[in-house]
DNA sequence: CCTACGATCGTCT
DNA sequence: GACGATCGTAGGT
């Protein structure tokens, strides 16, 4: 049975699908992953790393099996899986999962909001399993947040277009679960009026 | 179901 | 100083 890092180190558009039906546990609590989106390397022009490497986006230029947490729009978090070679900066970011373990905790946590919507969406999938900045480069082979893959997905696999993204926005390197109820509805990036 | 909009602040230019 | 890998709520269909 291989290591997390092993399974992690291919090529972010053949890991990222991959990553789908995986269970990732904090806790009490634990999700099921029915959608991702590939984020790959400095030639995206959709990701942090586009723009070389800073002090947010360190952990994306590390080893796989790490988490990159980012905080966003003044309020929330979002997290990726690190994913391929160290020096280059691929991740998947975690964008819908199902609450499969600690019902009671992730409602806590995310307050008033339907069982479907406790990870539905990237920020409430981090709100539900108590991930903020200080995870930031947490191993996910770790006792306290710990990621399992499965052999395959079960169901079936679309893609389609990121969500959310400026640019970049045709490339279709989202991955979801078919028939999903926690799958976000997909909203194209919305272009601010000049001020 | 849908679309529109404000919140709120770290990060990068 | 501008913007964002978002979310919750309000209001219409």
């Amino acid at each position: 049975m291989p290591g997390l890092a092993e399974q992690l180190a291919g090529p972010v558009l053949e890991v990222a699908p991959r990553l789908l039906g995986g269970v990732l546990r904090r806790g009490d609590v634990a999700v099921r992953l029915t959608e991702v989106e590939a984020y790959d390397g400095p030639a995206d022009p959709g990701s942090h790393a586009h723009r070389g490497r800073t002090e947010r986006n360190a952990v994306m230029f590390g080893p796989a099996g790490r988490l990159y947490v980012y905080f966003t729009y003044g309020m929330h978090h979002c997290c990726n899986v690190v994913v391929g070679d160290e020096g280059d900066p691929a991740a998947v970011l975690l964008r819908a999962g199902e609450v499969i373990d600690g019902l009671e905790v992730a409602r806590g946590r995310r307050g008033s909001s339907s069982d479907r919507d406790l990870a539905r969406g990237p920020a409430r999938l981090c709100q539900a399993l108590g991930i903020d900045r200080s995870d930031d480069g947490a191993d996910l082979a770790s006792d306290d947040l710990r990621l399992e893959l499965r052999e395959a997905p079960p169901g079936e696999v679309r893609t389609g277009p990121r969500v959310g993204l400026r640019l970049a926005a045709d490339l279709p390197w989202r991955f979801w679960l078919d028939g999903e109820p926690s799958v976000s509805a997909y909203r194209p990036a919305v272009v601010r009026p000049r001020r």
